[in-house]
DNA sequence: AATGAATGAGCCTTCATTCAT
DNA sequence: TATGAATGAAGGCTCATTCAT
């Protein structure tokens, strides 16, 4: 009965995380983010208030869905879960660089955008214990090393993950050797 | 007779730099530059010509002092002077942050700009060489594996500096922790 | 077959005139009129081309109410006369606050605007007429002071109307004394 | 040794009276204000920090303006000093406009603001003290009726005055057929 | 006819940059 | 030379109005 939508606000949030991810929070634009989406800047107001808004839930859907791809892992044998987390971060690159640049719910005045960071914070408390609980199950199976505290261990393979993809390598390559040197480390523990 | 000078160009690069880490570039103001080293707005432009300017001399100075550091690493033992670039590196690291959105070249109008955007990458790359330099002396003592191409270690260990510190940890732990990690991986290999 | 109308010109111009009193001209927007009566706003355009002629519509047609209803008041002994079109002013007070930053039609562009509120200035001086004719009536009956030119006294009148009120004070008795010292004056003649 | 200033915060403030009493505070813009003092819209922010703060400005300024008029009024003989003080705010006569356009300290956001509509609030019950102590003076004399309050009388007062002049008229003339109807009332008590 | 969506004009505000002293 | 003032180009957001169903 009306105009039927130019895009969907599924389109929105996808160009958005694009572009967040490309320019940063403060290099993001609505103008730039209508011109990716072919409208009116002012129609953007028709799906979402105001940047924040539009950054929150970009944020919070991202979120949700590495937590959905994250579902079964937990039943795995823990190293094996932990290698697929791996790739499965791997493959969603540019999510933790993409979190980097989340607002801090209490810096938004938006109250629709605090709900939205703080279930993005949640998510974020709930990946990490995910990742924890594996970690500790590979450890008490005596896979993990004892010396350095989980938390430690948890934070270096989430930043670890985010290592910029050697130009020319092939994924499965790179994230082989990744995978490899997280695990191994780079020394030589063979030597002759 | 003349006026004098109200900051040096020294004092503006210094707080330039701590600027640009605290905030990012888009969140660099002149003003709040110009705040910082109790000046005019008005005054740095009798230093550069404009924004682009300030920040690609501001990167290409940091480059430098980093480099000065390095200087005279080659002629250590491989092992020892790894582990020393790695703390160097960890003392720099907001730096290394920030260099990861540092403006390209080509996006830059100002041709002085230019030129120390291109001379902060043959920086980056003298640095890179460095380290692989090193990496492959180490290698040749077999130190350091060698089913893994050189640059990706390299890669990995330029981003592994990064990682954001556990909080509440204190740097030299950290340091400690981190070098492990990278150097030994998270697996237990004394699996009894 | 036809969709029932969602609302009345009626409606619409019943809600315009209270939001308008409400919020005065530049804070009155059609999304607060749409909200209010319970449709779309692009529906409001099925009725008026545009504000402006919402506007116009809405006051001349309460001018007309006011007119209506000191349509029998002529015939009245003057005072009394007077006294009721006192009355009758102060409950329509906003109105009349309104009615002084009332557009001007020269200010306005649509031709069906221009003329409601040419109508709505010849209500006005009707308005004006009548009371100078009851002013007129009373005065050579010997009630109104003959010092001061009516259309004066008339001009006092109308502005004395819109006297904000006493808060905390009932309608009636703010009537009463209101009346009063316009009738009386705030001297005191009974001087001991 | 800089550029002198094109204008002053005087001009400015004028300016912004002469436009609030003529369009209000919401048809008041800065883009209007900019071109009636004829400069750039971003220029006024050097002057106040933002729309509130020179609305707010404005506003005390008028208010302690008409503050220093009344100074020495309180020292007269009651009904002469009310005589004064009526033909002083016909003299401002726009104050009283301008004054029904202040918008409300707690509505306002800067605090500098906040601090000139607390400053208004203030005078403005400094004036209606002042009004106040002269009418209950008068009225113990026996010159102001006792049956009605004096604060309605006072406000009655303070409305009065701002009754738009009859077009024509000289200002003298208004004035003392002004204060005429509002001391003794537009009833003639001296009928044969 | 009624509606939801789209849009452009316009306002407030910030900031890099230029001007005049 | 250093500076305060001035400015235009954005960018966020609102709102009257038009479109397409």
């Amino acid at each position: 009965m009306a105009r039927p939508r130019a895009f969907s606000r599924e389109d929105l949030l996808e160009a958005a995380e694009r572009l967040l991810i490309e320019h940063g929070y403060d290099g993001f634009h609505l103008k730039m983010l209508s011109e990716h989406i072919g409208g009116a800047r002012s129609t953007i107001y028709g799906y979402y208030a105001n940047k924040e808004e539009i950054v929150a839930a970009c944020m919070r859907r991202a979120m949700e869905k590495i937590l959905a791809a994250t579902e079964s892992l937990l039943e795995l044998e823990p190293v094996t879960a932990i290698r697929r987390m791996f790739s499965l971060f791997l493959r969603h690159a540019d999510f933790h660089k993409l979190m980097q640049e989340a607002p801090k719910a209490e810096q938004v005045s938006s109250p629709k955008a605090k709900l939205d960071l703080h279930a993005l914070d949640q998510g974020h408390e709930l990946l990490k214990s995910k990742l924890l609980m594996l970690l500790a199950r590979a450890q008490e199976a005596g896979h993990i090393r004892a010396d350095i505290p989980l938390p430690v261990i948890a934070t270096v393979f989430f930043h670890a993950i985010n290592t910029p993809i050697w130009p020319g390598m092939s994924d499965e390559t790179w994230a082989e050797h990744l995978f490899k040197l997280w695990w191994e480390g780079s020394r030589n523990f063979f030597k002759a």
